[in-house]
DNA sequence: GATTTTGATATGTGATCACACTTGCTTTGA
DNA sequence: TCAAAGCAAGTGTGATCACATATCAAAATC
């Protein structure tokens, strides 16, 4: 009967309605996490609670606990031996550990999108650099969220092109886990005034439209090296000063 | 009160008592699947259900609903549409993707090793292969499962010495994405006869020793990559069959 | 006889409850 | 005054229930 209906759809309605799709609560609440997470909303070491995020976002626990729960084993979060849960903490090795890690894996995927990369994709990821540079150039300063976004859709639109299925989410863990690091990475880059950051771009861009897999690897390791150095920078200077 | 009563404890039966530890059901679940995925215990497409696994387990649903979601986070079992879980199945895309990736991975980590495993870890490296010539020269043929465990045993115990907290849980993933691709391309070794499996672990124990970066990453991939080559050429000749 | 409808069973999801453990503060005793 | 004991609030874990949906086979309709 439900093919039935479903033809029935297909033949009166299928022009004018699209598929509502079924989205579990627990995914939007894994979706809504991530999206804190690899934005920096969360401070390092912070710890979350069950009920506390339940409760902000206005579900029960149950939703809340496997987010959370998948959230651990992919590295974004870290269960402590009391069983709570706190954003990992941000130290020298793990900052070296990350970078090398995401070097490694999004240099390969870059440079295997290189080549595969269309006309259409590279359409794209110029419209997104169009669009950051007019962000940009309002210089309104609080739309940080903002260039964050544009920032991952530009990096993870490229990604794509890599054709990769196992690749793809891998880099997305590792976002995930640099996330609050970068989000104190930001915060160094405002106290030390504008850096060229749009110029990286621009180089990535234009060695995938010239098919360059190597110097598309380069420009990509020299744009995600830029806010790790910032932020080894500043937290040897705040050792020292301790 | 506790802390008195640690201490009483420090004092009078510190060298009778081990720490019993506090293990949650969930965490038994999730590695008693992981085992089983990584040991090639079930098989590519195969439906898990919820209810099907805790009367298995002999547990409820909710530590094993909780272990299949962080399972499927990280793509070691598959979310149908049907909202119901399964392994993922094989093709020939994903057997490349899957090895490009653990060839891109375990070499870099075995690369930072070779430099790094003292003479402590090449002494645990070779008493491991000394007790696996033991297991094959005994030709029971039904230890495959020890084998298996061996065989894992072998590269974790390389890998743990890169010392790089994010490389090694990309690469449990991974091994935990392939072994249900292992477990045919195991059969598939039975099938073809006797291959010399051992003269690749030697040739990366060698390396190691040499403190090889380059020779280490080599034999390791030719390692990896038989039994994908294996499995590859099964899948095409099906293919061609059919 | 083939197709559709219908109903029973099975399955995933979310909510709620009970329990054990931790944590922080208050109270008690020296 | 200070440390130890005890109490209370908070938190994670596991079990169970209710409900919506999926699946599959039997029955009804053309």
């Amino acid at each position: 009967m439900h093919k039935a209906a479903a033809e029935r759809s297909n033949d009166v309605f299928a022009a004018q309605l699209a598929p509502v799709g079924r989205e579990t609560v627990q995914d939007r609440v894994y979706s809504e996490l991530r999206r804190a997470l690899i934005g920096g909303l969360f401070e390092p070491s912070q710890v979350l609670t069950i009920r506390g995020l339940a409760d902000a976002l206005v579900t029960s626990t149950m939703p809340v606990r496997e987010a959370l729960g998948r959230l651990i084993t992919e590295k974004a979060l870290e269960a402590l031996p009391n069983r709570s849960v706190r954003v990992p903490p941000i130290t020298l090795e793990r900052i070296d550990d990350l970078l090398r890690a995401r070097i490694l894996i999004e240099g390969e995927a870059i440079s295997l999108a290189a080549t595969r990369i269309g006309p259409r994709g590279i359409a794209t990821v110029e419209a997104l650099l169009r669009e950051w540079d007019q962000v940009r150039a309002l210089k309104h300063k609080k739309d940080i969220d903002r260039e964050v976004t544009l920032n991952q859709s530009f990096h993870f639109e490229i990604y794509r092109a890599c054709g990769s299925a196992v690749l793809i989410p891998m880099i997305e863990s590792l976002w995930l886990q640099s996330g609050p690091c970068i989000r104190v990475a930001i915060y160094a880059f405002s106290e030390a005034g504008e850096v060229d950051t749009a110029h990286y771009h621009r180089s990535i861009v234009a060695a995938l439209a010239a098919q360059n897999a190597q110097a598309a690897r380069v420009a990509l390791v020299a744009d995600i090296s830029r806010p790790f150095a910032f932020l080894r920078e500043k937290l040897q200077s705040k050792a020292r000063t301790e």
